[in-house]
DNA sequence: TATTTGCGTCAGCCATGTTGACGTATTTTG
DNA sequence: CAAAATACGTCAACATGGCTGACGCAAATA
């Protein structure tokens, strides 16, 4: 990260360039499109199995977190309870997700991928890995940093810690 | 790019760490929130104007080509011309696109922006560059092109042409 | 004990994607 | 030149996955 500062050093000769539009715009279209292809490449499998992409993102957090609580995965996917409940009661009605209820608050239930559910998950994430992987590998690691960097940047601040606790101990 | 194929140099070990499944998790996990965090940032702007995200990628693309033929549209957004068509009509409707014959094709229904199209379409551009710009900021020139290398790796090298072009004389 | 919190549910609506079937103008091809 | 392919539009029906609003209940907390 020797030059994570290069644009606050007051070049503003080298800052306007960086900063040009066309860059802006690249960065967006790459990301879309980058986006996009990725979870596209889950859709297949996610249709023959009658699942769609909402269903995804819930196993892919509950395999993430076991044992999370069904509040912290309503911050995750900022979405409506009322939207949430029809995945989770798809997800248990097919004997992918089952709860659990809390030891410390007996009010929470605590999700969990039943042995199926991580099955499936597995296979999910198969179709990710295979192409984050190769772009990885493509641009190499140092690129990967930066790719990292950068989308770090784009979420809020305060959202931030709430996303790296799904890093931890790992 | 010096370190472009550093996995490919046959070290076994260096390249079994480096695409561990918790780095392929890292990626997934923030191109997901970063890019769900950049496009929320127009949300705001579009509800005003009653419009939602499928319109924003319309006057994105329209903007960054102008007389692109409905075709061209179809491919980049790789929807059916049934759902473009409903959101063309609106654009249309409230006066921000305006399509006019090709000259070289007359079947073609070339797409434009008017001068009220521009104005939306360069405020709900400004939305965007905010966030991506300060990313860029904190995370330096180097890191960018890391991030955007990541990104286009993710792309089937057959879509690659296609999303280069919205580049070309930029 | 009163209030707040975590979660679930019913009901209805909206945005945006899909398939399938046709129609028309224009260009290309045999 | 006639036939086929292409670019685009449209009608109709349906699926997915968001949303708001209103309630209810059990458990934790003030």
């Amino acid at each position: 990260m020797a030059d994570a500062n290069i644009l606050n050093a007051g070049n503003t000769a080298a800052s306007a360039q960086f900063l040009r539009e066309a860059e802006i715009r690249r960065g967006i279209e790459l990301l879309y499109f980058g986006y996009t292809n990725m979870v596209r490449g889950a859709d297949g499998l996610l249709d023959r199995h009658g699942l769609g992409r909402a269903h995804h993102r819930a196993l892919y957090f509950i395999a993430r977190r076991p044992a999370m609580p069904v509040g912290d995965l309503l911050a995750l996917l900022n979405i409506t309870k009322q939207s949430l409940s029809r995945v989770l009661a798809d997800l248990q009605g097919r004997g992918l997700v089952i709860q659990a209820v809390g030891q410390r608050d007996r009010r929470q239930r605590l999700l969990e991928l039943t042995p199926e559910g991580a099955t499936l998950e597995a296979a999910l994430f198969e179709e990710l890995r295979t192409g984050m992987a190769g772009a990885y590998a493509q641009a190499g690691q140092n690129a990967v940093t930066g790719f990292w960097a950068v989308l770090t940047g784009l979420i809020p601040a305060v959202d931030r810690p709430m996303i790296q606790e799904l890093q931890a101990g790992l």
